[in-house]
DNA sequence: TTGACACCTGACTAGTTAGTCATTATTATA
DNA sequence: TATAATAATGACTAACTAGTCAGGTGTCAA
C-alpha cells in the first residue's frame, strides 16, 4: 500500500465520523503513524487530499457500474444488478458514501463542487443508456423523470444503512428497488422534466471529456505505472491524442492493454468514451 | 425584527454559501452590522444559534405540511398540496435547505443529530397518516417503503431548484410526483421495509414527546409571549401537564387560545399530539 | 441634571490550524 | 566504506477562531 493510500483510509474513517473541517491534518498524520510533513510529501494540501478522495472512490463506482450496464447478457438482470452493485459498493464503502453526501454540496471550494456534479452526470449518462435500452420507445417522455427516481430511491434507501448501520440485503432491496422502477417505467405518463430542462444535469465537459484532461490523466498515469507494455501504450495513445493517425483497433488494443491496470482503469473509462468505443457489449 | 431574527436571518445565507464551520461568528456580526458581544447577548453559542435555527425552520415546515394534510377538505387534493407546500418551502427557505441537507448528519454534534431526526421522523409521522387516510388497506403491507419512495423524490427533485437556483414550477412538480406516488400506491407488491425495520425512523421520544420537554417550550413562550389570556393559558396548561383535572374542551380551548401566536405554534403543535387531539379535521 | 439601567462594543485571551523548512535518518549507488 | 540521493521529521510561523469582559453609549424617570 502506498502511502497516498494509507492517508486516503485513514483520513476518511476520519472525515466520515467529524467531518473535513473538523479533522486536522496533524490527527491525519497521527492516524497514519507519520508525521506531517510527511503528508505533504503526498499531498499539496488538505485540498488536493480530499479532491483526490472524490476522484478515487466516485471513478471505482462509475467503472463498476458501467461495467455491470453493459456487460450482463440477460437484460432482465440488468436492473438488478445495477441496484445491487451500488448498494454494495456503498455499503463496503459507507464511509465514504457518508462523506459524499455530506461535502458534495457547493461549499468552501467551487471546484470540488463542479467535479462533484462531473461525477454525477456521469453516473446520470450510464443510468439513461441503461433504461434506454431496457424500455425503449415506451419511456422517451418520462426518461429523464426516471433518472431522478432511481437516483431518489437510491438516495432514501442508503440512509438505511449508512446512517443507522443497519445490515444491507442487497437482493431483498434491489428486487423491491426493481419492481418499483418497472412499474414507473410502464404506468408514468406526466413526466416533470421536459427536454429543455435536464441539460443543467449535462456533464460539465459537454458530453466529451477534452483533450486535455485526457492528457493530464494519461501523463500522471506514465509516472505512475510500472509495466513496459502499459507504459509505452500509454505514450501511444498520447500521441494519437494530439495527432490521430493510428487506426480504431489499434487504439482499442492499446487501451485494451492498459485496461487491467488499477491506477488506469479510469484513464481507460475515458478514452473510450473519447474515441467512440461506448456502445461495445461484451463479446 | 428582533436581534435574534437578524442574526438568524443573516447566518443562514452564511451557512448556506460556506457552511457551519467556515463561517466565523465575526463574519455574522459584520454581516448584521453588530458586534461580536451583540451576538452573545442572543445566543449563549454558536452551537446554539445552529440548533435555534434547525428548531425554527423545522417546526414552521412541520407544522404547514400538517395543517394541509389535516385540513384539506378533498381527498384527492391532498398529496397534491403535500407537495405544493413542501416544495414552496424549500423553494422560499432554499438556503436552509441547503445547509439542512449539509448539515443533517451524524457529525460535531451529537445532539444536533438526533434533533435532526426527530424533526425527519415527525414527518414521517405525517406522511403516514396521509397515505393511511388516502390509500386505507390497499398500502397495508407496503406503507414505509412508500414513505421513503415519496421522501426519495422529494429530495432528488429539490435538487433542481435548490441546487442549480432553477425556477420552481410547484404545480407541474406536485401534479407530476402526486402520479408516481398514486401509480407506485396502487401496484406496488414488494415492500423492502417490513413491519419491524422502520422502528429505527421512530421518533427518539417514541411517538410522544416527553413531559419534561413540553415543561421546557411552555416556560420558553411564557417569557416570549405578550397577551395576558395566552400568558394565562400557557400557565393552566402547564399545571395540566403536572396534575390533570382540566376536562378535554377545556384543554382544547386553551390550546386554541395559543395556537395563532406565531412563537407558540409549535408549543400548541406537540401539545395536541400528547393530549390526542391529532385526529381531528377542520370542521 | 443626575443617576440607573439595559444595551452594546471591540480589544483581548487562550486555543487551534494549515503549511514550511532546516535538520536528521534511511537507502541506494559507486 | 564513502557519497549522493531520497524520505521523513517536528518545531515553528502566521493566521484564524470562539468566547469574555471592562468600559462605553443611549434612554429613560425623577
Amino acid at each position: 500500500m502506498t502511502k497516498k493510500q494509507l492517508i486516503m483510509e485513514e483520513a476518511l474513517k476520519l472525515f466520515a465520523e467529524k467531518g473535513f473541517e473538523l479533522t486536522s491534518v496533524q490527527q491525519i498524520t497521527d492516524a497514519c503513524g507519520i508525521s506531517k510533513g510527511a503528508f505533504y510529501l503526498s499531498f499539496k494540501s488538505k485540498d488536493e487530499l480530499i479532491s483526490s478522495m472524490v476522484d478515487h472512490f466516485m471513478r471505482q463506482l462509475i467503472i463498476q457500474v458501467d461495467q455491470v450496464v453493459r456487460d450482463v447478457e440477460n437484460e432482465e438482470e440488468i436492473l438488478y444488478k445495477f441496484y445491487t452493485t451500488i448498494f454494495t459498493s456503498f455499503y463496503k464503502h459507507a464511509d465514504f458514501a457518508k462523506f459524499f453526501v455530506k461535502e458534495q454540496m457547493k461549499s468552501f471550494d467551487e471546484e470540488l463542487f463542479l467535479k462533484s456534479q462531473m461525477y454525477i452526470a456521469e453516473m446520470d449518462k450510464t443510468i439513461l443508456s441503461m433504461i434506454e435500452k431496457l424500455y425503449g420507445d415506451v419511456i422517451e417522455e418520462t426518461k429523464y423523470d426516471l433518472i431522478y427516481t432511481i437516483n431518489g430511491l437510491v438516495k432514501a434507501y442508503s440512509h438505511l444503512f449508512v446512517f443507522y448501520n443497519l445490515p444491507l440485503d442487497a437482493d431483498a432491496l434491489a428486487k423491491s428497488l426493481v419492481e418499483k422502477t418497472n412499474i414507473l417505467a410502464k404506468h408514468m405518463t406526466k413526466p416533470f422534466l421536459t427536454g429543455e430542462l435536464p441539460l443543467v444535469n449535462e456533464s460539465p465537459v459537454n458530453g466529451k471529456v477534452s483533450k486535455e484532461y485526457l492528457m493530464e490523466v494519461i501523463e500522471q498515469n506514465i509516472k505512475e505505472v510500472e509495466g513496459e507494455i502499459e507504459k509505452e501504450s500509454l505514450q501511444l495513445l498520447k500521441e494519437e491524442l494530439l495527432i490521430p493517425t493510428l487506426s480504431p483497433a489499434i487504439v482499442k488494443g492499446l487501451i485494451r492493454n492498459i485496461e487491467k491496470e488499477p491506477v488506469c482503469q479510469w484513464t481507460a473509462y475515458v478514452l473510450e468514451d473519447y474515441f467512440g468505443f461506448t456502445d461495445n457489449i461484451k463479446e
